[in-house]
DNA sequence: TGCCAGGCCCTCTTTAGGGCCTT
């Protein structure tokens, strides 16, 4: 399985456009099936957290406080990054908020983005629902960390996408699931998943 | 003025509507 760098933000609500910002920022790096690598840091972007978004995710205005500015974190997390292909648990969520605070610190964004709740969709269409908890607890991966913390997050998303590289090779008979390959899959029509992935396994 | 996410995905669809998922 190649490189991927899973990224989890904490945010202030659901939208950019609308003001709100990241206050907590994870990437977890996983290569051949394993973590190589971690980065996590909360981000002080000078607005106040709501308080039902504080009992959410544990995430004070205090702590945001005593944290780097947010333009510092991104510079770092850009860094970590590189060039390495990004994944996350619905995406959409996750691209917009690294678009918009990439942008506010002048930063270029380049890497693509690959997503988990929409392969999820494709692989295990029958889990009772495609949020990360459900799925990492259907597939008794571990959880470590806070739940709504960004770290714990990343690293559960971490441990879904490498589960599905590994059921896409044992399962399904996919001999190299790569990153460019699961993006493919998370396009698939419904219907169109069991002929993709016979396709892809040679079958 | 008043309201306010957005993209995916299914279906009793496509001249649309509503649920899911993220915080």
């Amino acid at each position: 399985m190649p490189r991927a760098a899973v990224l989890d933000f904490e945010t202030t609500g659901l939208s950019p456009d609308l003001g709100d910002r990241a206050t907590e920022i994870a990437v977890v790096i996983v290569e051949a099936g394993r973590v190589v690598d971690r980065y996590a840091s909360l981000k002080n972007a000078g607005v106040a957290i709501p308080a039902y978004i504080t009992e959410f995710t544990g995430i004070t205005n205090a702590m945001v406080r005593a944290a780097p500015p947010a333009a510092t974190v991104m510079v770092d997390v850009h860094k970590f990054v590189g060039t390495t292909p990004l994944v996350a648990h619905n995406a959409s969520f996750d691209r917009r908020f690294w678009l918009a605070e990439l942008a506010r610190a002048g930063l270029p964004a380049q890497s693509p983005f690959a997503c988990t709740m929409r392969l999820a969709r494709r692989l295990y269409p029958n889990a009772p629902d495609h949020k990360l908890g459900t799925l990492v607890d259907l597939h008794r991966l571990p959880r470590s960390g806070a739940s709504h913390r960004a770290l714990a997050d990343a690293e559960m998303a971490a441990s879904l996408w490498t589960r599905m590289a590994e059921d896409l090779r044992r399962v399904h008979g996919v001999a190299e699931p790569t990153y460019v390959l699961m993006q493919r899959l998370q396009t698939c029509s419904r219907k169109g998943v069991a002929a993709f992935l016979r396709r892809e396994a040679g079958t």
